[in-house]
DNA sequence: ACTCATGTGTTACTTGCGGTAACCGTAGCC
DNA sequence: GGCTACGGTTACCGCAAGTAACACATGAGT
């Protein structure tokens, strides 16, 4: 069994897997993220047990399912986020570059924030993290690296950048999420507002006179 | 059927499902939001079409279980934002409080944000918006309310308001989320630094010299 | 040519959950 | 006593995840 050379058996065990992905995205994207596993099979026109001999159970075909759609995507953010412009301009890109990402696919966006919540009971049920889906997570993580190369923020950088890169994400994916389901604003209007709070016109703007109880 | 005279059985009824939530209450606590009817029944002591004639389904169950506990919640977070204090002060506490409840009682917590996902394939699957978690929801646009009551913030008020209510909320719900996860420093310090966040602080900052590629 | 390992595929099953139908006992009230 | 109304139970359905056991091909070694 050498490992350079695979053979035709290898190959196109990997071409299937492929092919399998395919029919679970299709699936997805028309049933939701509650696909079941009889239907999955039956788009890719064969059976339950050959998706569990390839993907092991169906959170690891999800969580390959997911990685292509996460890969995807951070590469757009990362591009956005790369890009030789003013700070304000890569946020802004930023931002509208994963709002147009979700606003083109709801389904697969809420796919990928939602898969599935784990097996069966699956004991996790003490260790409190982790349920946040693995895209923010990697969001977060990426944000914040690119936050601590660029940006200068003295001693403490490092916590503060990983703080950071969190939070701006998940203000992200909620304020996102409210506007994919209530439409309130177009899309730009939406960026130019989350930009403005990051910039910090709360903490700039006066208090309102003649306030309540005051 | 006089509507003002609630009869004894009435009554009865209302304490049975008072208690009934309070078993599912611990059962959640112990096991995670995964937990099934059959064990909140048997941590009742009873079976499962009791809970089914008061609550009709899982989701009834779910709702009224999570209603209490996000009333609490946000009883405790309007408070620290209605203190008479400065807007930073008031910006930390409000923090504060939410970080120092889902510590207290992550599953609790856990629980709150992923309600089951849904019914059984509940078709739910176009509409896209209303899958994050209610009290998301609910404390975003609360904070939405308190953010245009006392913030002067000219025209589009409303509009921006809403937008930065859910934006905050989501980078309080993320930040500690991951937080919670990792643990990698006090409370007091995330509170700092998210606040710092909504301060402007990321803009304020000078970019990094010798940074890549520049 | 015969076997044997390996990978692809199937049918048929088990387990466990959400949800429901149909039945049972007892308290009160006429 | 008989009647209803309600708290409760057993026993079931449907469905989805996951598995066991069996069946067909095909290439390699001898």
């Amino acid at each position: 069994m050498d490992t350079t050379q695979r053979t035709d058996q290898q190959r196109s065990a990997d071409r299937r897997r492929r092919e399998l992905l395919e029919a679970a995205d299709r699936v997805v994207l028309r049933d939701g993220p509650s696909a079941s596993m009889n239907a999955i099979a039956a788009e890719a026109g064969i059976t339950k047990p050959i998706l569990y001999r390839h993907f092991g159970d169906k959170s690891g075909l999800y969580a390959a399912l997911a990685k292509r759609h996460t890969d995807a995507l951070l590469g757009a953010l990362r591009a956005a986020l790369d890009a030789p412009a003013e700070r304000r301009e890569r946020v802004e890109a930023t931002l509208d570059t994963y709002l147009a990402a979700i606003e083109a696919r709801p389904q697969v966006y809420r796919f990928l924030m939602h898969p599935s919540e784990g097996g069966p009971q699956s004991d996790q049920g003490f260790d409190t993290g982790q349920h946040s889906a693995p895209l923010l997570r990697r969001m977060g993580e990426e944000l914040a690296e690119v936050i601590e190369e660029r940006v200068d923020l003295g001693p403490d950088s490092q916590q503060l950048a990983r703080v950071w890169g969190h939070g701006i994400v998940g203000m992200m994916h909620a304020a996102g999420d409210w506007w994919l389901g209530e439409r309130p604003c177009a899309r730009a209007e939406l960026v130019r507002a989350l930009a403005d709070l990051l910039w910090g016109r709360l903490a700039a703007a006066g208090d309102k006179l003649g306030g309540p109880a005051f």
